[in-house]
DNA sequence: AACGGCGTCAACCGCGGAAGG
DNA sequence: CCCTTCCGCGGTTGACGCCGT
């Protein structure tokens, strides 16, 4: 049972690679190409599997590869196609000149993640976390949306309390710092500043409850379905949601009902302006005609020319009110 | 100086699909 | 068609260096 291993494991080198292999395997593939990695690594002299000869060669030694830092635009390329493609690390490298689906990968992993987590976005739907909460709300019954509000404030609390709650505490505390520099110490600083986030909490409580009992909550996720695509990755529009949702959720009028074609015009629009000229030809060049109709090969269509509006924010609070506004 | 925690990145592993007999 | 082999992909692991205590 089970897969043939692709070498003798007894008989293979692992690990890191010596100057020397790189040397041999480079030499060997600058002579013969890269046919049948297989017989590579007995070929060129090497006690390695094949495997680790074409990794080695593909991720590291390759002549075109650009080592090094990645560039503000090759991150927000990455950012804006993963939003449409997910983990298909392969495809998004293909668009970023000298970069490897392992660089790619490592990098979202290691850099691009944290930094869209801090800025209150989710990673993998590329969502604002307190969209997702108000998301999974609309399917259920308006007796459960408390109990949800309670929940998911035990999830998502630290970051709608850092959107809705910055200014005020921030007021607080250069208030309080005040009457101390004043000598009076009478004043309660800590203690008023829980008690605001208790009373934030309650509204948010409120506001949601609310929320969930206006008609016409639920988000228009056919999109997907009509076309075919399986994605977990919805996102409903803006506009679909209530304004005591919204007030803290969505970019404003940009998110047309043409806009809702493409689900991704939140992360399309991190940071306070949207893709530029050039990198949308690239992402078109990429994702498919002119029409944006076609989308890798023809396997998966579906409308994309909606994912490059411009002028959108992604909350209605200006970008220096975000957590983490590297975008 | 020693240690532990953490981040980064190269390398490995296993799976699925393509190609060829 | 079926089987085998090979390749490519994405997820995961492990080594290493840095930093704070």
């Amino acid at each position: 049972m089970g897969r043939i291993p692709c070498c003798e494991k007894d008989n293979v080198k692992r690990g890191q690679w010596t100057p020397e292999e790189d040397n041999k395997l480079s030499s060997y593939i600058a002579q013969h190409g890269t046919r049948n990695w297989r017989l590579i690594p007995k070929n060129a002299g090497l006690q390695r599997c094949g495997k680790s000869c074409r990794l080695r060669w593909t991720n590291y030694l390759r002549p075109d590869l650009k080592h090094g830092q990645f560039s503000d635009a090759e991150e927000q390329t990455i950012v804006k196609l993963h939003s449409v493609v997910g983990n298909r690390w392969s495809l998004i490298a293909a668009q970023l000149t000298g970069r490897t689906d392992n660089d790619v990968k490592n990098h979202w992993n290691t850099k691009l993640k944290k930094k869209l987590s801090g800025m209150g976005i989710d990673p993998v739907t590329h969502k604002p976390f307190s969209h997702l909460m108000a998301e999974i709300a609309t399917t259920l019954a308006t007796p459960q949306v408390t109990h949800l509000a309670e929940a998911a404030l035990g999830c998502f609390e630290d970051e709608m309390l850092h959107l809705l709650t910055k200014k005020r505490i921030d007021f607080q505390l250069q208030h309080c710092n005040t009457n101390v520099a004043q000598g009076n110490t009478s004043s309660p600083c800590i203690s008023t500043k829980h008690d605001e986030n208790d009373d934030t909490i309650e509204k948010i409580k409120l506001g949601l409850s609310r929320a969930m009992q206006e008609p016409g909550m639920l988000p228009p996720n056919k999109i997907w379905a009509s076309t075919g695509v399986t994605s977990p990755n919805f996102a409903g529009t803006c506009n679909d949601f209530p304004s005591s949702v919204n007030a803290f959720l969505c970019c404003p009028s940009s998110f047309s009902n043409e806009g809702a074609l493409s689900p991704w015009n939140h992360s399309m629009c991190t940071g306070s302006t949207c893709t530029t000229g050039d990198q949308q030809g690239r992402l078109h060049e990429m994702l498919g005609n002119e029409n944006g109709e076609e989308f890798e090969g023809g396997k998966e269509i579906r409308k994309v020319s909606s994912i490059f509006n411009t002028d959108c924010v992604l909350w209605d609070m200006p970008s220096d009110d975000l957590m983490n506004p590297i975008i």
